[in-house]
DNA sequence: GCAATTGGGCACCTTTTGGTAACCGGAGAC
DNA sequence: GTCTCCGGTTACCAAAAGGTGCCCAATTGC
């Protein structure tokens, strides 16, 4: 038997085993998942125009991302049959609405800046 | 030159050339980080009790995010000088704080569940 | 003395992640 | 035809992250 401590992790779903914020933030993908959401915010882009706006991602690394956003629904791929056959890409309202909450870990960040652990 | 794209990435914070919601996910540490504070905001527990109640960290990952979330002023470190000599960890008013972010995390992951892309 | 508890530290290994560079295929431009 | 742009894909490599197991020091209980 596991031990007396508690009745064993409340913050899990019971349905899945797992932790929805663990999940959630599993969705947010490596290091440059977030910047890719956030800069999908200002509108559509197209895939060179991430890797230069972005600046340091590789290319490998950024298909790899996009991928998985499509897959989680969090962005859709959008092919244009134009003249350069680009390719954009744009936030679902999913995808925005977790948008939206990144922003507010920026206003975390801002009010709890300087004055150390806000004891 | 860089190009005629944009006034470039205005998500990044001009002091400091970096992204600030992707700085902010960075102090989340790895793959335990979350669910380790996520396990605090129930209260002050000790090492081995997080130990137990993660199930699955090892104690090397476990004392270094610990340490890490205690550099970057999240976590309160405190020992006890009681018969075991146990350590205490409790969420300062900053990890609080961010706790509560991460909780809308799980109310996103709620509205998101079956509808697919929400389209 | 000896074992167990508690909170680590350290060395070693595997897995994961990310970067680099090359290649590819379709369409325009020349 | 060749060159370039665009959006990838692939193979290869290096670094980072995480897991395992062993050691350690102080204290209590036997």
């Amino acid at each position: 038997m596991k031990d007396t401590t508690q009745d064993r992790q409340p913050w899990l779903d019971p349905e899945t085993g797992t932790c929805p914020v663990g999940e959630t933030l599993r969705l947010l993908g490596g290091k440059h998942g977030p910047s890719v959401l956030h800069c999908l915010m200002s509108g559509e882009m197209h895939f060179l125009e991430l890797t230069r706006a972005l600046d340091g991602i590789s290319r490998k690394v950024l298909t790899a991302q996009l991928q998985e956003f499509e897959r989680s629904g969090l962005v859709a791929r959008i092919e244009k049959h134009d003249a350069r056959r680009r390719v954009g890409y744009s936030l679902t309202a999913k995808g925005s609405d977790l948008g939206a909450i990144l922003s507010q870990l920026y206003d975390w960040s801002q009010a709890h800046r300087d004055r150390a652990a806000t004891r």
